[in-house]
DNA sequence: GTGTCATGCGTAT
DNA sequence: TACGCCTGACACG
């Protein structure tokens, strides 16, 4: 569900699916009843991810803000789809495709100013990368005097990780989330962004996270991976470790759970 | 049916 | 640090 990877992978698949099309929108759940009515018969013009935090625009011009928080949840349907839930903020269909949103934190129009102002307030996307990411997150992590595992949930820092992906990325990395962010060295920023990179794409392109080598369980391939094996750390305290069978702890960490291996992540 | 929990985040204290 | 807000899935009786 929604950390960076589904934001994006959102915005891909509606872009390919609804933008050129003139969408009739509307609000089952008669909480967006005004937002829905000014998009309604507007065509999508383009659709665009950042972070977390998707846009999407309109012509004529609106800009649709939609952030899914922690339960957010898109639907998509050939045709008409079954009926919405109760709780389906904003429908719409281009008469060949429907699409239910429920749950987002925030289903907003904005002015294009205000799109600018969200993006300057977030840190590098992994997904939407830029010449001076990592610059700016070394620079971002030299600054604070928090564990890096607090930093990592903080979207000033980067723009897309969740507590699931915060988790693995440690993990993948070898790195104890309790350890100042100010003391990694350069080389393990570079490690931590680029395997961030790596698994965001993956996630991504999957619609799932799945961060486990399949070697490490046995398995053949990624894909045949079940439910239960497909991460290294997130949820599993008390159980052994996937590569040294140390057992995983757990604590608070920026207000959330956190997973660990004590032994792999020194 | 009820209770609990969740991959988020802003605001109040 | 706590709380509220958004919804739905699942465990439990």
């Amino acid at each position: 569900m929604p950390e960076g990877h589904t934001i994006h992978r959102a915005a891909r698949l509606h872009r390919q699916r609804f933008a050129g099309q003139r969408i009739k929108a509307w609000s089952p759940q008669g909480r967006f009843v005004d937002g829905a009515a000014r998009i309604d018969g507007a065509t999508l013009s383009d659709v665009r991810a950042a972070g977390k935090h998707l846009f999407y625009e309109f012509d004529p011009l609106e800009i649709l803000h939609i952030h899914l928080g922690l339960f957010g949840r898109f639907r998509g349907f050939r045709g008409d789809g079954p009926p919405p839930t109760e709780g389906t903020r904003l429908a719409w269909t281009d008469g060949e495709s429907t699409l239910y949103l429920a749950g987002a934190t925030i289903v907003e129009l904005i002015d294009p100013e205000d799109e600018e102002r969200i993006r300057g307030r977030i840190g590098p996307d992994p997904l939407a990368r830029r010449g001076d990411d990592l610059d700016r997150l070394a620079a971002s992590l030299s600054r604070r005097s928090i564990s890096i595992g607090a930093a990592l949930l903080d979207q000033k820092v980067v723009a897309g990780i969740g507590n699931v992906y915060r988790a693995e990325l440690l993990f993948l990395v070898g790195i104890d989330p309790r350890r100042p962010a100010q003391e990694l060295s350069e080389s393990d920023v570079e490690r931590l962004w680029d395997e961030t990179t790596r698994q965001l794409r993956l996630g991504e392109k999957a619609g799932r996270i799945i961060t486990v080598d399949p070697a490490d369980v046995g398995a053949k391939s990624r894909r045949s991976l079940d439910r239960s094996e497909r991460l290294y750390a997130y949820k599993r305290d008390g159980e052994p470790c996937r590569r040294c069978e140390t057992l995983i702890l757990s604590s608070e960490m920026g207000g959330r759970s956190i997973w660990w291996c004590p032994a792999c992540q020194g």
